[in-house]
DNA sequence: AATGTCTATGCAACTCGTTGCATAGCGGGC
DNA sequence: GCCCGCTATGCAACGAGTTGCATAGACATT
């Protein structure tokens, strides 16, 4: 399991309490690892009784008061010792690629408005992703070493972005392709 | 859930028992959709008394019976219906990444050991992918649709090993340039 | 002769992850 | 005035997925 090593991560970048953990997990990190307030909030627990990370209550005016958590030391050991670990497989789940493969037992072209949502959504991301990097990495060449670890992930997701419409591309000329020789 | 319309989909393609499936999502289909054996004999089971798949008793000489399963006429019309339905985001597990942002509390050339096995990894799969699709699709002008709709699948797998790697490079010059400004 | 591997299926126990719901005050829109 | 959404945390129940173990005959290796 690795949530409460991202959970680390993300603590070590910037203190936060649950709920912003949560938005970080819906936003920047929730695309190389997704998790929902349960889980974090569940993860959290178990790390502040594993002295992995330290509260601090912090009251609030106008809104409920929350419980800001950072790394203790313990927390940053054993992220060390996992980093040290080898990487296990990853599971992967790509439920588009199961749907193309079951479309040769049904009509192919209904499947082409499902791709084209898809594709939709990964040009926003990738567009979302490189106003990113120009926001937060205008000059790669002054960044210190932490972001320029962030900025070698953030430029993972850009090509796979890139490849994955590239893709989808080809997906959807095969389909349109199967559909005219259907007639 | 998307298992059982995997299931559905290999079992169209090819009857087989529950053990010969495992191998399967061992092999191909588990490089987009990952399965224990465990997984799979029980939603086998469910999938029985749904009346999605039929099973036929098989017995063998010198090796245990199996029971042979092939998708019948409420499966195939379920895994229409599923087809029709939109797709869920993908849920993302990419450990690597985040070892990678994590590496910046430690020492970030630690982890370049692990980068290169996973580079290893990756470029032994694309080795496969490739050695398959000369095997499998030699003349792709003479592919019906099954066959088709196949190939873009592994054609997508093969530009994800090309762009991983590429990747990784990039992840290890990353690391490497840290390293020396460490020194 | 003993050990290990492959085929083939399954139980039991566990952890991980999801979904629905609850609380509770603040602010905005109709 | 009412409903909705945001911040903030949490319980309870369920479903998905993993791990360890068991059986059991056939064959290969040491």
């Amino acid at each position: 399991m690795a949530l409460e090593h991202a959970i680390l991560v993300s603590l070590l970048e910037q203190p936060g309490s649950g709920y912003e953990l949560a938005r970080r997990f819906d936003r920047s990190i929730g695309r190389f690892w997704t998790a929902t307030h349960q889980q974090i909030y569940r993860v959290l627990r178990r790390m502040e009784t594993d002295g992995w990370i330290a509260a601090q209550a912090v009251t609030q005016d106008g809104r409920p008061d929350k419980k800001v958590y950072s790394a203790a030391e313990a927390g940053r050991s054993a992220l060390g010792a996992w980093l040290r670990e080898p990487v296990e497989p990853e599971t992967v789940r790509h439920e588009l690629a199961v749907k193309i493969r079951a479309a040769a037992f049904e009509d192919p072209s209904a499947l082409i408005p499902e791709v084209e949502r898809h594709r939709e959504g990964h040009a926003a991301l990738l567009a979302r992703y490189l106003t990113g990097e120009q926001r937060d990495f205008p000059d790669p060449s002054a960044l210190d070493a932490q972001q320029q670890l962030q900025h070698v992930v953030l430029r993972g997701g850009i090509e796979y972005e890139r490849m994955t419409l590239a893709w989808l591309d080809d997906v959807l000329a095969t389909l349109h392709r199967l559909h005219r020789h259907a007639d």
